[in-house]
DNA sequence: TTTCTTATTGCAAATCATTTGCAACTAATC
DNA sequence: GATTAGTTGCAAATGATTTGCAATAAGAAA
């Protein structure tokens, strides 16, 4: 499942810069990669991509850096329902919020973005008297290729490893 | 903010020995504690509340049974924005989905119901062709107290978003 | 009820993700 | 280029959760 490709690459190296966040080297080869990236990814991940740019940095240094982002509310914390154990993923955060929604059987992610969902905001914010600062939508089910497969249904949370990490 | 009071006490207990689980007395104690509770517990809490009725349960014996209820879909799972850490939140699984909302100054939770969400899952559902079993929301923001204070609160200082976004 | 089998328990130790202390390093400023 | 405060890598610490194992107890059968 593609990200939406909806910001400029380079845009989280300018924004941090801007806010007069020091940029290393290390950084930017950490922005490159999590800005490039066509989906989620964990720590793991993204240190092992990293590392191929600069086998020097350390995984320290990667969740030093995400926390920096997500403290600047530049990336979105996700955990995907745990599919796949306890971990976190992160992406850019977007524009316009969206739903997570996971397939317990193959693990695909799949976005979504919905007027609706934007509407039941709307009426959180007038009946809850909430100011929304940031929304998390994650959706577990079966996905219409695993449902025609038709496979013997198991407990929907029983399968951490469904999910393979592979790149 | 009190759960939806919508199941009888002992439900949880019944749903278990119906599939053939074996009842302990740990478990019960256990399950009762989950079910009277009027707030989502973590781990901890859990404990500390079991150990009030049944001092020998060990924390253990927490973590294996909400294991099995996770497993057995009967307590959802929630991380409420990682408002305070990284650890779990629990709650009995409802009948109807409900969104947590999360004020991120005073880490207050409201729970809302409400049929713009029923539509929206209709919508992904068609649309996406997806069987949904299993869905989370949480929001987080400032509630209407902490609107109406108007003043940074010390207690959400450590905060991703509540920071990011505020300026 | 007593016996039997097997799941469950408590404890200790292990594991896993994430954080922290600290000395060496370096980006941004002068 | 010198200065300084923020950043890095490493090692060790932490905190949540899991696992190995021997002792125990639940539920079925006798």
């Amino acid at each position: 499942m593609p990200m939406p490709d909806t910001e400029a690459s380079g845009r989280l190296q300018t924004e941090l810069t801007a806010r007069g966040v020091r940029m290393t080297r290390q950084r930017r080869t950490i922005l490159d990669v999590i800005e490039t990236a066509k989906q989620h990814l964990d720590v793991s991940q993204i240190l092992r991509r990293v590392q191929k740019l600069d086998s020097t940095v350390d995984r320290v240094t990667i969740y030093r850096t995400l926390k920096l982002l997500k403290h600047h509310g530049l990336v979105d914390e996700l955990d995907l329902l745990h599919l796949s154990g306890d971990g976190h993923f992160y992406e850019r955060r977007p524009q316009r919020d969206h739903l997570h929604i996971a397939c317990l059987r193959c693990g695909k992610i799949i976005e979504f973005e919905s007027h609706l969902f934007e509407r039941l905001k709307g009426q959180v914010e007038r009946e809850c008297r909430f100011h929304i600062v940031i929304t998390r939508v994650e959706i577990g089910g079966h996905c219409s290729t695993c449902r025609t497969l038709d496979m013997p249904s198991r407990q929907a949370v029983d399968l951490p490893s469904a999910i393979s990490q592979a790149e």
